[in-house]
DNA sequence: TCCATAAATCGAAATATCTCGATATCAATG
DNA sequence: CATTGATATCGAGATATTTCGATTTATGGA
């Protein structure tokens, strides 16, 4: 748990967006066919809803994963971004740990 | 309770720092004579153990002040600044609930 | 009123972040 | 093995943040 590189991770307002759209896989366009077994949302599904371009998104899904938010599978030519949510009850401890008095 | 400031805020190990060190006043050197009854702590002791200049501190303690973590209050030519635990809360519940899935 | 001290504000240089288009990599398929 | 499609990486320009020293403002005291 990277306090620093979390907090930097996060003080992006897209980033923060994703991970919150990241809750629901039904804000996403359903899945292709092969596609609806696995977890997580592909990239260029994320970058549709984001309105970004395709090099900054992948750029910010590789912040999410080095901070830890996210977890990425790769299935052939695609890669599944899903949150990771003990990583990110874990960055919440440390935030309230650090800020709030003993 | 503007969270794109605060997190903007807490960007910053040194600030961080701050808000830690201001959670106990025994932290810094002892209050001046006339100032022993007075909550918070001045920016020259602040500055001080930050190892940061006065213009680099006084800027640092009014980002915080606008992100609502610490009050501050004038007293003669001195600025007392304290933290504000409620808010300091506040910020925290706020993450929790932006975070943490429903 | 003039001076000294504390803090705030200003302007600028160095560094970091954001975001893009172009290019590279990697996997599937004909 | 050449092509296509998905994602990752690279290089760069625009913008934001960090941090400083210099200056300004506010206050209290001689």
């Amino acid at each position: 748990m990277d306090l620093e590189k979390s907090i930097s991770t996060l003080n992006n307002p897209v980033r923060r967006q994703i991970l919150e759209w990241l809750k629901d896989r039904s804000n996403f366009p359903p899945a292709l066919p092969g596609h609806e077994d696995l977890e997580g949302v592909c990239v260029a599904y994320i970058q549709e809803k984001a309105k970004l371009s395709q090099s900054t998104i992948s750029n910010y899904m590789g912040l999410l994963k080095q901070a830890g938010f996210v977890i990425a599978e790769r299935h052939g030519q695609w890669t599944f971004y899903r949150r990771d949510e003990n990583s990110i009850q874990a960055f919440v401890t440390a935030v309230q740990n650090e800020l709030l008095k003993p």
